[in-house]
DNA sequence: AATGGGGTTCCAGTTACTGGAAGGTCAAGG
DNA sequence: CCTTGACCTTCCAGTAACTGGAACCCCATT
């Protein structure tokens, strides 16, 4: 099949699926007029890896997840610890995220949103925070 | 001061500083001997920017909340409306992270993480998941 | 004079694509 | 036979926000 077919059968866009060639995820031969050709095995690894980037996982975790699928002596531990470890991240940001959001709320609650300059936002973030918000 | 006071005073890298500059945030005026000389304003700026970057506001958003900062006619309004969108895109952000999370987990929870090369995460990737975690 | 700790510029690399330009291929229609 | 349109090709540049490193200058001290 085609960059085409296999951008709608793997739901990757084709740019997408040439730049997984450019960094060698996914090498297709090639026709005699240069076009690409995948085969369901490409495919396969398209799909495998558009569900594993939607799960987060960054492309050279994809990498190592595509050779541990490929290499029928792995132990299922090691994708295991990689899983683990992502959620590991994934908890880290969401940490992150929940604290800047805790500090806008009560920023954003703070502040009268009229149409005078009396701010308590930026005065935040200018350091000049009045009502013991920080500290 | 120098950059490197204004990098210890402010908590920002000199490359950050540096970079800064180039984008235009914050323009030191440079002494004789071409080093960048920063005043109590500068700094300020600068604190401004790094307490913004860490509530996640992004560049083009603290160059605008730097310059309603320094607009002594802006409306509060104006402020909280840009601190509630970027609440709701880390609202965005904290849900693709929780859903991503919730399916990692279960997946991790199937995986006996053994040595055998059995992994029911591997094979959800693969898209031949057989737990019916999908669909 | 040499040393060490500043400072300077500029270039390249990071992540994972995305957009766009310039051009080749192919099947269908007039 | 030619054109049209959809599809494909490569290559270059840009995104966000820095970060690392090289090569070099400045200044105070030993």
């Amino acid at each position: 099949m085609n960059i085409g077919q296999a951008s709608r059968a793997s739901g990757l866009p084709a740019k997408t699926i040439r730049y997984y060639e450019d960094i060698g995820l996914v090498e297709p031969a090639r026709r005699g007029n240069g076009y690409r050709a995948y085969s369901g095995a490409h495919l396969h690894n398209l799909r495998f890896l558009a569900r594993a980037r939607s799960l987060g996982f960054s492309i050279e975790d994809c990498r190592k997840l595509l050779s541990l699928y490929g290499d029928s002596h792995r132990a299922s531990a090691d994708v295991k610890k990689m899983a683990q470890a992502h959620i590991a991240s994934i908890e880290e940001k969401i940490a992150q995220l929940e604290g800047m959001k805790a500090t806008l709320a009560g920023l954003v609650a703070a502040c009268h949103g009229d149409d005078l300059p009396d701010c308590p936002i930026l005065d935040d973030l200018a350091g000049e925070a009045v009502g013991g918000i920080h500290e």
